[in-house]
DNA sequence: CGTCGGTCGTAC
DNA sequence: GACGTACGACCGACGT
């Protein structure tokens, strides 16, 4: 065993290169507009030095931000500093994250500059080492330069060491501090002597050695070869205290209180999952075969179970791990189970199939599944619920659910399937569910096995955001009450909704006929081209001041309604476009979801869609059924409870405003609804300045629609057509909000500073949205943006806490025993149908819990209708 | 014959 | 001139 060759030490300036890549780099952008030139130029620049340079130890430091010694001293250092440009600004965290994927040595110390951690490294680790390399273009560093320790301008590919150093600045790295004494520096508003250039302090150094002993022997100057030497000599004894300021602020400090060895600099290996998930991100698709090499498929062993024996061998094991992976095989969508894969660890999976003649059931994985312990791990646990429930099981010990996990870690990613995160951050590819007949079950194994190594590198990341509380908390127990509103369904009354069906099939001939009539010539109603023809070309309606969409003139409602003023068919066609919607996206979609087992209607709730944390509804969507019109409310007419039950209602009132008070802090706001006031009446006596009893009806109706504009950060444009109103006026309009409101006027400017200097918004329980485009340069792409990231801390956090009241409100009606089931959600709404005897304890219930949700600033408010239908109930 | 973008309309 | 979040029907262009 021969002595260790010392190791190189490479030493990197982060943010100093970061900035300086900036400029230096054409600028480059990530398909969602994200600027990401910078963190390019810096990817490429550790790879180059790590391949390269080959370094034994590395440390790549970062500012940590905020005042520093040098400021104390000098309140003017680096003042005349232009603030960050804004394409940089979010760049920043990203190379963060990429030192941190790579899992390179990462070194910030709070009020000390780069620098300084910098001289402080060299100073105590030079005699360890071989030598050092500091990446930097900043000549200040040139002090530390040795016969061991050289600069590395890596964008001029140049290496500076002693010699480099006496050709730039005349003299030894050593004096190097003393000649920017004299000199100054520009860029950081170090002052130096006045009228003292590099060559004059050349000369000057060269003569005296030091700063110290040129001013004690200032007499001397005049005998040197120097033009303006008595001039000089009078502004030296004039500046002395500046030029030793001057010093004080270029000299490095080398004694920083470090917490790390040389040990500690070690160079880790890249994560390679997080490595994908980054760099997919960014981009720099290119990179990641050369720093996340994908890894061979983790060998993964599958035992199959047919038997009785086998299985209780199976439970026996299983039951003594703390976590196993579930999935469920289903012959057929929203079918019984014909096989459960079971997750013994990262690489080991049992199949058991179930069904046929005398085979095994699914009750007789009860003791295993319907336990809480072991904790279940699975990729999507609500469908693996809901199809073990239709067997009779209950799921117990949901704890790790990898696509709701990847979700709350990035909510506005497209796909959180298994495969893709699998592909993503593993670089594995692995079987889709539905790959032929005896593909299923292989690949049942292969994703109970993908979820357990999933949980390990997401569980991870959700710490890192302080998202665990909110997973484990909120999302986690959410599934499983998803999945019995699921399986409860809602009741429909199909002949009702057969009957409306026909009738409004009758009506829309008739008014095709009327069409027709008007027209003069039969043509597809439903098609927006024909339409524009008809109107526009063919009868002449005057198209002045009718907006246009990406192919032509718009046929929409409000176009429609404007040009009903002058002619006889736009109104027809609204009557025709209201049926057809009605019928073909209502009653028809509706009977043909009716679950001819259970005779009622099961939607999914889906939780890993909608990217403000709400949920989403589909198959059909429920939460979108119509509500505003006469005729679009008899829609909710056919939802029905079953016979000897109530519908019951229960609605946040108000719900995203409150959270506006809540959130904005604005007095007028909070005061408002602590008085329990009309919210809308009296925005409207604030924007219009009258008494709140003096409030017009119409200026009521104009404040609502402010209101909502505030929430999803409405223009003046919209605003105006809205109201029909000139642009001017609805400027106005909202310029006098603002006044009238500064609370909300701050909370917009400090959310959107955070969101650009962070890149994402956060909701009441710490749900995090990411917003690249908020440093988009394409004006249009980064207002929406804006109004994005406006908009999600309020509606995520009223999915936050809906989500928290539905978890309670389930836990307490299982526990009480009830036979009342919450049976769907709809955003600040929340339906049940219990038993008449039931109906007076379970609202008293849910008032009580869905109030009681939180404490915020301003009280929760919850009105509740109880009924015969979901008509009935508002 | 599917896919996909565009337009429209429903909810909160 | 686009006000946030969804789902979905229909049309029509396009590729198989």
């Amino acid at each position: 065993m021969g002595a260790e060759e010392k190791p190189r030490l490479v030493v990197v300036d982060a943010s100093g290169f970061v900035y300086r890549a900036f400029h230096a780099l054409p600028p480059l952008a990530n398909k969602a507009g994200l600027p990401t030139g910078a963190v390019y130029g810096f990817v490429n620049m550790l790879v180059k030095c790590l391949t390269d340079e080959r370094p034994g130890r590395l440390a790549i430091v970062f500012d940590a931000g905020g005042p520093t010694f040098r400021d104390e001293v000098y309140t003017e250092y680096k003042a005349e500093r232009a603030p960050m440009p804004s394409d940089l600004l979010p760049q920043l965290p990203y190379v963060r994250a990429v030192v941190e994927a790579l899992r390179l040595p990462l070194l910030e110390v709070a009020g000390v500059e780069a620098d300084d951690v910098i001289a402080t490294l060299v100073a105590r680790f030079e005699p360890e080492v071989s030598d050092v390399l500091i990446v930097t273009s900043d000549k200040d560093m040139m002090q530390l330069v040795s016969p061991n320790v050289r600069l590395y301008d890596t964008m001029r590919n140049r290496k500076i060491g002693v010699e480099e150093v006496r050709a730039r600045f005349g003299v030894a790295p050593e004096q190097v501090v003393e000649v920017m004494a004299l000199v100054g520096d520009s860029i950081d508003n170090v002052p130096g002597v006045k009228g003292i250039g590099d060559k004059t302090a050349q000369v000057l150094i060269g003569h005296f050695g030091t700063l110290e002993n040129l001013l004690s022997r200032l007499g001397e100057v005049e005998t040197l070869a120097l033009r303006g030497a008595k001039k000089c000599r009078e502004t030296l004894a004039r500046d002395a205290e500046v030029a030793r300021l001057s010093r004080e602020l270029v000299m490095l400090k080398r004694d920083v209180p470090l917490e790390t060895s040389l040990d500690a600099l070690r160079i880790g290996a890249p994560d390679p999952a997080r490595v994908r998930a980054l760099f997919t991100e960014l981009g720099f698709q290119s990179l990641i075969p050369r720093l996340a090499p994908a890894g061979s498929p983790k060998s993964g062993t599958t035992g199959w179970i047919e038997d009785a024996a086998a299985l209780a061998d199976l439970i026996t094991l299983a039951a003594g791990l703390e976590r196993i992976g579930v999935e469920v095989v289903t012959s057929e969508r929203n079918g019984e189970p014909s096989a459960v894969a079971i997750g013994l660890d990262e690489t080991e999976a049992c199949v058991v199939r179930l069904g046929g003649e005398g085979g095994l059931r699914a009750a007789d994985l009860e003791p295993l599944l319907g336990a809480e312990r072991p904790e279940k791990v699975g990729s999507d646990l609500k469908r693996a619920s809901f199809a073990l429930g239709r067997a009779g099981v209950e799921l117990r010990g949901l704890a790790f659910d990898a696509s709701l996990a990847s979700y709350v870690i990035h909510p506005s990613r497209q796909s959180h399937r298994i495969e893709d995160l699998a592909l993503e951050l593993f670089g594995r590819s692995i079987a889709s569910f539905d790959e032929g007949p005896d593909a299923p079950l292989e690949a049942a194994a292969e994703r109970v096995r993908t979820a357990l190594q999933l949980r390990g590198v997401l569980g991870e990341q959700l710490e890192e955001q302080q998202a665990g509380a909110l997973f484990r908390e909120i999302e986690m127990p959410l599934v499983a009450v998803l999945a019995r509103m699921e399986a409860h369904g809602v009741g429909i009354d199909r002949d009702k909704l057969s009957a409306l069906g026909a009738e409004f099939d009758g009506r829309m001939e008739t008014c095709l006929g009327e069409i027709y009539a008007l027209a003069g010539t039969e043509f597809n109603v439903s098609s927006p081209p024909q339409l524009r023809e008809v109107l526009f070309d063919r009868l002449k309606i005057s198209s002045r001041g009718v907006r246009r969409g990406k192919t032509g003139l718009s046929t929409d409602v409000d176009v429609l309604t404007r040009l009903a003023r002058e002619h006889p068919l736009p109104d027809k066609i609204l009557s025709y476009r209201m049926l057809s919607k009605l019928k073909s996206t209502y009653v028809d979609a509706l009977l043909a979801l009716v679950d001819p087992r259970t005779g009622r209607i099961h939607c999914a709730f889906n939780q890993t869609v909608a990217a403000t944390g709400r949920l989403s509804s589909s198959d059909p969507n429920l939460q979108n059924i119509p509500i505003r019109t006469d005729e679009g409310r008899r829609i909710r007419q056919a939802f029905v409870p079953a016979p000897g039950t109530r519908l019951i209602s229960a609605d946040y009132s108000q719900i995203e405003l409150r959270l506006l008070a809540h959130l904005t802090g604005d007095a007028t706001l909070q005061d408002s609804f602590r008085k329990g006031e009309d919210i809308h009446r009296r925005t409207a006596a604030e924007v219009f300045r009258r008494e709140l009893d003096a409030v017009a009806p119409e200026e009521r109706r104009a404040a609502k629609v402010i209101n909502f504009g505030i929430i999803y950060g409405m223009g003046p444009v919209r605003l105006a057509r809205e109201l029909d109103i000139s642009l001017e006026a609805a400027e106005e309009y909202i310029r006098s909000y603002f006044a009238r409101y500064p609370g909300v006027s701050e909370y917009v400017r400090s959310t959107l500073e955070r969101a650009r200097r962070t890149g994402y918004v956060t909701t009441l329980f710490g749900r995090r949205r990411f917003i690249p485009d908020i440093a988009s340069r394409e004006g249009g792409v980064r207002q929406f943006a804006e109004r994005t990231a406006v908009n999600t801390p309020i509606q995520g956090s009223a999915a936050d806490l809906i989500k928290v009241a539905m978890i309670r409100i389930d836990r307490e009606l299982r526990e009480s025993g009830s036979r009342a089931a919450m049976i769907l959600q709809v955003h600040d709404e929340l339906i049940f149908e219990a038993p008449e005897s039931e109906v007076d304890a379970v609202v008293s219930l849910v008032r009580n819990q869905m109030t009681r949700v939180a404490e915020l600033a301003v009280p929760l408010e919850v009105e509740v209708g109880v009924g015969a239908n979901w008509a009935e109930i508002h």
